[in-house]
RNA sequence: GCCCUUGUAGCUCAGUCGGCAGAGCGCGUCCUUGGUAAGGACGAGGUCAUCGGUUCAAUUCCGAUCAAGGGCUCCA
């Protein structure tokens, strides 16, 4: 705690550096905000000529002078009136517009040399204690984040006591462009994009078999547990999302299509179809808990500056399902829920989960005693798993409260996948009944709940976390036969034969190249075990492995190699990616 | 949607201060039959994103559009 309390000061001081240096390279500019965010710093800048990072050099050679001439970081204390007499000499119009949000409070600068800033602190006590820095990028960002208000001009940068660190944080930075999925998609044939369907994902043949080698799993733990699937239209008429209430809410982010009179949306959600199918019959309490799949397509428009390869894409299949139960239920099934996604990301690798509860948003609908019972049954259900939470006061959605489930990648990333949703909304608006036993119409109670979230996104989380070197399970091609000349293409063929026969996706690289060229080759698509094959192999009946996580395994039977790699398929292996080293 | 950047061969990129374009990898054919990350030779492959403007001439300059990248905002 105090470590990072350090670490925050040391950045806010280093943006502080940052700043003066541009303000000494471009007097006229003029200044917004500059805080330390989690692995840095940045520093707001209007300024009417636009920075590249082809200034960087210059920005930081300047940040040397600063930090080599050691400025003491001085603070001091001035009336409201004396703060904005300075603000106004100085012309820092954005200064004076956050001084104006400070009346009645003791006003603090911060001077360093030549140069001085609203702030309140803490800094270092002079600009020589920064050791290690560095800009990164630059990028526009409103003035107060308000799209009304200017675009400034935002520098990223970071800086760390110990150079090593800040080497080592640069070092994971291109560990991470290294894993770009959509560098990895295009190595290993997964999937591509084109212009022609901005947001939407083509998928290889390589690639559907790794989407439906995860979606097979989630059926098959979802078919354990008592969900049924379901298959809904994707075009559906404008009268269901008026009714649903997407029309006034969501109708930014739909696919419209008119055919003649009537107007259809391609569906952004797939809540209001499984609606139309509970309300096909009539239902008893004796179904409850009624647990609805949909693995349903959805398409919602975005707004163009936010597609980003798989992670936001504009169509895309939601792992959804939808339970209706009675309110005594809610409890229980939650608890259910919570299992079933923390056990599947444990296969999947993702051990590391953090969890939160949203409650009750300033607008919401729903009475107070149901917002109160859902919120205490959803954290009943988390203290009787032992997970441990955060509660967001008033991020819940207006139609109830829920649970985000957030994994944890490798490069230390968090990502929201999960979520476990009470609505009180869909089922009013649908009028849904159920029959209880007092013989009486009943109002069920509606969970939304979705594991993966978005398939293609987490797709994309997967292929970042294990840098492509997907568990055996997962691979699209989970071995390749490499004969060392032709003369064993024979026996390479068999052994690709035994391999299939177990149901292990196998292939054999015929070409007529050299052994060390096949390695490289079958390296860069990540197929996690090579089959070396030659004369010495063929006399003995075994192949030479060699296991892209794990480095060169020997000669092994073929027999044995085979039972092995089917056991570690069948048990879904090979989750721990961050133990991965042999990344490249 | 907003700010900035980019768009040249399947991929990564060079280049043209305006005169019908290049490399490496990949791909094809041939030689080579090899032992754990790139053997060799030859060859094919591009309307320089699209549309419009300026010009004797545009891939190059200008504008618009589309897409991509980094951010902001958004993600009921």
């Amino acid at each position: 705690m105090e470590e990072h309390d350090y670490l925050d000061r040391y950045r806010h001081s280093a943006a502080h550096v940052m700043a003066q240096a541009v303000k000494r390279l471009y007097p006229h500019a003029k200044l917004g905000i500059g805080p330390p965010i989690e692995d840095g710093f940045y520093y707001d800048f209007d300024l009417p000529e636009t920075l590249t990072p082809e200034d960087f050099p210059r920005i930081e050679e300047e940040m040397g002078k600063i930090i080599a001439a050691d400025h003491p970081l001085e603070r001091e204390e001035l009336s409201f009136e004396e703060g904005k007499k300075l603000l106004e000499e100085a012309g820092e119009a954005y200064k004076l517009e956050l001084l104006e949000g400070l009346k009645d409070q003791a006003i603090t600068i911060y001077r360093s040399g030549d140069f001085i800033d609203l702030c309140r602190g803490p800094h270092l006590e002079s600009t020589g204690r920064i050791k290690a820095y560095k800009l990164l990028s630059v990028a526009g960002a409103y003035w107060k984040g308000d799209e009304q208000r200017p675009m400034l001009q935002r520098i990223y940068a970071t800086a760390f006591p110990d150079p090593r660190d800040l080497k080592s944080y640069l070092a994971a930075l291109e560990e991470a462009k290294k894993r770009d999925h959509r560098k990895l998609g295009r190595e290993m044939d997964l999937f591509s994009f084109h212009e022609e369907a901005p947001g939407a994902p083509f998928f290889h043949p390589r690639g559907v078999i790794l989407y439906r080698t995860l979606l097979a799993y989630w059926r098959e733990v979802h078919e354990k547990a008592g969900y049924r699937e379901i298959m809904t239209p994707m075009l559906l008429s404008d009268r269901l999302w008026h009714q649903s209430g997407h029309w006034d809410h969501y109708q930014d982010h739909m696919y419209l299509s008119t055919v003649g009179e009537d107007t259809f949306a391609v569906k952004p959600m797939n809540c209001p179809g499984t609606l139309l199918y509970y309300r096909e019959t009539q239902h008893s309490y004796r179904e409850f808990p009624l647990k609805i799949a949909e693995l349903g397509r959805v398409h919602r428009r975005e707004l163009t500056g936010v597609l980003h390869g798989l992670f936001r894409v504009q169509s895309f299949v939601i792992d959804d399902a939808h339970i209706f139960c009675l309110p005594e239920q809610i409890t229980s099934q939650i608890v259910e829920v919570v299992e079933l996604i923390l056990s599947i990301y444990r296969t999947v690798g993702f051990p590391e989960v953090s969890v939160e509860i949203s409650t009750r948003p300033e607008s919401s609908i729903g009475s107070d005693r149901d917002w109160e019972l859902a919120t205490a049954a959803l954290q009943e259900a988390l203290a009787i798993k032992r997970v441990e939470y955060t509660v967001s006061e008033g991020e819940g959605a207006f139609y109830g409260p829920k649970i985000d489930f957030h994994i944890r990648d490798c490069l230390k990333r968090s990502h929201q996948c999960g979520t476990i949703q009470l609505d009180f909304s869909m089922p009013e608006r649908f009028d849904l009944e159920y029959v209880g036993a007092d013989g009486e119409k009943h109002r069920p109670v509606m969970i939304h709940r979705a594991t993966f979230g978005s398939i293609e996104r987490f797709l994309a989380i997967l292929l970042e976390h294990y840098g492509g070197l997907l568990p055996a399970w997962l691979a699209p091609v989970q071995a390749i036969v490499l004969p060392i000349s032709e003369k064993t293409i024979e026996y390479g063929r068999r052994v690709k034969d035994s391999l299939a026969a177990e149901g292990i996706r196998a292939e054999l690289d015929e070409r007529n190249e050299k052994i060390g060229y096949k390695i490289r080759s079958a390296r860069v698509q990540r197929i996690p075990y090579l089959l070396v094959v030659g004369p010495a192999e063929e006399e003995s009946g075994s192949v030479s492995v060699r296991s892209l996580r794990e480095g060169q395994l020997g000669d092994r039977p073929l027999e044995q190699v085979v039972r092995d790699l089917a056991r570690e398929i069948a048990e879904r292996a090979g989750g721990d990616a961050c133990r991965l080293a042999e990344a490249d």
